[in-house]
DNA sequence: TCCCAGGCTTGGT
DNA sequence: ACCAAGCATGGG
C-alpha cells in the first residue's frame, strides 16, 4: 500500500531521526529512504516540501505509524522547549528540529543496544547488518528462535559482536524458550521498567534506559552516556549530573527522553 | 602505541 | 554504597 501524509520540517526529518543513534537500520539511498525494524520494511520518499509518500505491505502501516509516533504531536515538546530559553537546547533543536522517537521492535532494540555498550555508531551496524545478512534474508531482523540456535562461538565470529555474543546468546535463548516474555516490559513507568531489564544479563543502566525509549517509548527515560556527560560538563557546566538530571526532569517531564535526543543530536553533529 | 566508542560484570573495599 | 580491572573489536 502507499499513503501520502504532511508533515511541517519542525515535526519530522528523517535525515536528523536516521541518524540520531536512536536506530541503526534507517538509510537514504538518493532520494528514497529506506527503514527496517524487525520483519517490517517500509519505503518513503519526499514529495514536496512538507509531503512524504510511504510504501509498504498492508498489514504493515499499523507498526510503521506506530513506529514514527506520527499520532503525537511533537510541537507541544518543541514548545516546551523554546519555552525553557535554555541555550544549549535553543541550539539543538535548531539542529535537530523534525526529531521523533521511534516505537521499534522490541526483540531488536534488545538486540540492538546489547550491542551498542562500549561500542560505535558505525560499528554497532556493521554488526547488526551481518546478523540480518548471516541469519535472516538481509532485511528481517533475526528471531531469538534463529539466534538460539546458533552457537556463542559461531555468533561471535566474524560479527564483531566481541564479548557481546555471549550476551545475545543467553538472551536468545531465554526468549526462545519462552522463559522470558518481551510483551511483559511493556506497560510500567520508568522505574519498573528499568528494574526489570536490569536483571537481564547485559543489560546496565545506560542500555536499559535505551530499551525503555527506543523499545517501549518509555518516554521520561534518558539514557546518559559519554557523549550525555561530556555534555554535561561541557554545555551545563554549572550542574553535576545529579542536578543536570533534576533539571531536566523539573523542566520536561513525561518527555525527558525527546529532549536528551535532541541534545545528543546536537553534540555528535 | 594509546585512546575511545550510546558500558557491563565481577570482585574488591 | 562506591571503585577498578577486564572485557573484544575496530577506527583515529
Amino acid at each position: 500500500m502507499n499513503k501520502e501524509l504532511t508533515f511541517s520540517d519542525n515535526v519530522f526529518n528523517p535525515d536528523v531521526i536516521m541518524n540520531s543513534g536512536q536506530v541503526f537500520r534507517m538509510q537514504r539511498e538518493g532520494d528514497i529512504y529506506s527503514a527496517f525494524s524487525g520483519a517490517n520494511q517500509l519505503q518513503f520518499y519526499r514529495t514536496k516540501a512538507d509531503r512524504f509518500m510511504f510504501f509498504c505491505e498492508d498489514d504493515q502501516w499499523d507498526f510503521w505509524q506506530s513506529y514514527f509516533d506520527f499520532d503525537t504531536d511533537y510541537e507541544k515538546y518543541n514548545h516546551a522547549v523554546r519555552e525553557s530559553k535554555d541555550p544549549f537546547l535553543l541550539k539543538s533543536l535548531e539542529v535537530g528540529k523534525g526529531m521523533r522517537i521511534l516505537r521499534q521492535d522490541l526483540w531488536e532494540t534488545f538486540v540492538s543496544y546489547l550491542i551498542s555498550q562500549n561500542n560505535n555508531i558505525p560499528k554497532i551496524k556493521k554488526s547488526i547488518q551481518i546478523l540480518c545478512d548471516r541469519y535472516s534474508d538481509g532485511m528481517a531482523f533475526p528471531t531469538a528462535e534463529v539466534l538460539s540456535a546458533v552457537s556463542t562461538e559461531e555468533l561471535s565470529n566474524g560479527t564483531a559482536l566481541g564479548y557481546r555474543a555471549d550476551y545475545i546468546s543467553g538472551l536468545s535463548k531465554q526468549v526462545a524458550s519462552g522463559q522470558l516474555d518481551l510483551e511483559a516490559f511493556r506497560g510500567h513507568d520508568w522505574e519498573k521498567t528499568v528494574e526489570m531489564l536490569l536483571t537481564i544479563k547485559g543489560i546496565g543502566p545506560k542500555v536499559a534506559n535505551c530499551i525503555a525509549l527506543y523499545g517501549l517509548h518509555v518516554m521520561d527515560s534518558y539514557p546518559i552516556d559519554t557523549w550525555m556527560k561530556k555534555i554535561i560538563s561541557e554545555d551545563y557546566s554549572s550542574m553535576d549530573q545529579k542536578e543536570y538530571m533534576a533539571w531536566l526532569h523539573g523542566h520536561f517531564a513525561g518527555f525527558e527522553g525527546y529532549v536528551q535526543q535532541l541534545q545528543f543530536y546536537c553534540k555528535r553533529k
